[in-house]
DNA sequence: CGTTTGACTTTCG
DNA sequence: ACGAAAGCCAAAC
């Protein structure tokens, strides 16, 4: 394969390590977690290689949500991430809306 | 190469 | 607090 792929492999792969970083019960946002990895301004970016996220990727997709401290995801998946946050113990409120001050994760921090 | 699209973000009313 | 509009950036067409 080409060197272009490699390259975005490589971002891709970024973004995952940096995920993989998040402990269960914080959530982060997406223009946060593209920083993370190394790509500031690329929290479009990051929800798209969500979208493709393949399922049997052991990733915690579902503690990314939007710089609002709401979930993204439309319909039932939005739901369906609301149900995987609280089990992790993340509050989250009806309007599928969770307190950034509580939950948010910084990495510069408790280690 | 110009246009459209989107699991985003920020600002304004 | 909520919705609309504009801004931003990479991938897909």
């Amino acid at each position: 394969m080409t060197d272009s792929t490699n390259a975005q492999t490589d971002a891709r792969q970024r973004l995952y390590t940096a995920l993989a970083g998040i402990p269960a019960g914080y959530v982060i946002t997406y223009g946060q977690l593209a920083a993370l990895a190394g790509f500031s301004r690329r929290a479009r970016w990051a929800g798209q290689v969500l979208k493709q996220l393949p399922q049997d990727s052991r990733l915690p997709w579902h503690r990314v949500i939007n710089a609002q401290g709401k979930i993204s995801l439309p319909g039932d998946a939005g739901e369906k991430q609301r149900a995987l946050l609280e089990s992790e113990g993340v509050t989250v409120s009806d309007s599928l809306r969770i307190d950034l001050s509580l939950f948010s994760w910084q990495k510069a921090d408790t280690e």
